[in-house]
DNA sequence: CGTCATTTTGAGGTATTTCAACGAAGGTGG
DNA sequence: CCACCTTCGTTGAAATACCTCAAAATGACG
């Protein structure tokens, strides 16, 4: 679940939304110089497992980048339901606000550390530097096309193939695994039940029957692994 | 439907992520010098109902942004079904690629305009005009949010629930309407099913529910008036 | 005014939700 | 180190809501 950069400072990761010349999908690093800016005016935070960085509805100071560890973003519903808007992983970008208010609650699900910079600072910096800002532009992008992405898996009829989708999503998203077909599954079943929009019993009862197709098999609580790449391709994608 | 800025230059509009000191939801807008700058790189578009303006799949060479009437941007899945992911309004940005290929297909759903900016000036103008970058940082952001409130109108389970979120959703993030309470609808019905992800079917049945608990009522085929405001708030918040 | 697409209506099938209860796991304190 | 407790995950059975298929009605457009 480590992925750091070289140095400890804050960075962002995006593909970028123009077409690079140096080849496929590159990603886009800061220069150092960009990162030191940003470390100036950033704080680095632990937090412990559970712990809240900030709560739906309170005042936006700040903008945060998470640098290890993960995070949930989530909402607590008037009906007692909980929906997880995104997990945010190493250099994912959160606490965008919607006129100066968070809109969701932020929450370690592991020990995690994450910078935080105020958005005044943040702000005064970008506007004079339009490279950094790009980056900016490109993280945001990206976790757009995230969000959309995670739309169609709601939208899918299957509970299995919600998961198949899901799964899909974090391989692709994070780190290369360090054992192959293995994915690290630092959340619990029924935040990933959250997100992906079923109920606990649905998410247990799918992933149930996928085991037992002998498409996944779970090691321990934290991580599976496909067993049966074709049909889980196939689940993922047939849509 | 029309809702023009003062010239006919290109502009944006979103809701700051940082609290303005100039009052509540304030929109951002673009200085007459930043409309002009965009102006000279875009291309007014016009384009006829039901006109593409691009592919999925194809090379996203240009950015778009939405000058007058609506477009719909949706992909064709495997199974035949098709998913929309957003429409687009006046202000609106769309065109933001992966990779270099757009992800999803536009078109519009209305004769309507739009500029055209390729890809290439736009970067290397933001590259130096922080700026303007910060309008489409913003906007991109606003548009991220959107996208997360549509996660959270699919994953309702009431189909009435969620089309009472649909109008909320439109009725909130466009013009203040001509005619209180009467949302216009550009899009048709099968549009808007595929957009809430529900079937066109499940779509009437919920319509016509609504129309008979008096809630809701059609005026036309393009436009719903709130009859009963109080309780469609209430179905549009409880979730 | 005719044709075609969209929308509506009907009936049956199927998936998930719900409610309830059991089992397992993790954390805490004695 | 063990016992306790709380949280999380699993399983079962019934209910609900949407989906599918098929066909009629409405509306849009040339």
């Amino acid at each position: 679940m480590t992925r750091r950069s070289p140095t400890d400072f804050p960075s962002l990761r995006a593909i970028p939304f123009i077409a690079t010349k140096t080849g496929g999908g590159v990603t886009r690093l800061l220069t150092d110089r960009q990162r030191q800016e940003l470390a100036t005016l950033s704080t680095r935070m632990n937090v412990s497992s559970r712990g809240i960085v900030y709560r739906m509805g309170g005042p936006a100071a700040s903008l945060f980048i998470c640098a290890d560890g993960a995070f949930k973003s989530y909402r607590d519903l008037p009906s007692g339901r909980r929906r997880v808007a995104a997990f945010l992983f190493a250099d994912d970008l959160f606490g965008l606000a919607q006129a100066g208010k968070y809109v969701n609650t932020v929450q370690a699900i592991m020990p995690s550390t994450c910078y935080r910079i105020p958005m005044e600072s943040l702000t005064a910096v970008l506007r004079h530097d339009a490279e950094l800002e790009f980056h900016f532009l490109c993280k945001v992008t990206h976790e757009l096309r995230e969000s959309q992405r995670r739309s169609f898996i709601i939208g899918r009829r299957s509970a299995a193939g919600r998961i198949a989708m899901f799964l899909h999503m974090l391989e692709n998203n994070n780190a290369p695994e360090v054992t192959p077909d293995v994915i690290p599954l630092p959340m619990s079943r029924s935040d990933i039940a959250n997100y992906v929009g079923l109920s606990p019993e649905a998410m247990s009862r799918a992933t149930g029957q996928l085991t037992r197709d002998g498409i996944i098999k779970f090691e321990g609580a934290h991580a599976v692994r496909i067993l049966d790449r074709e049909r889980y391709d196939r689940l993922a994608n047939e849509f």
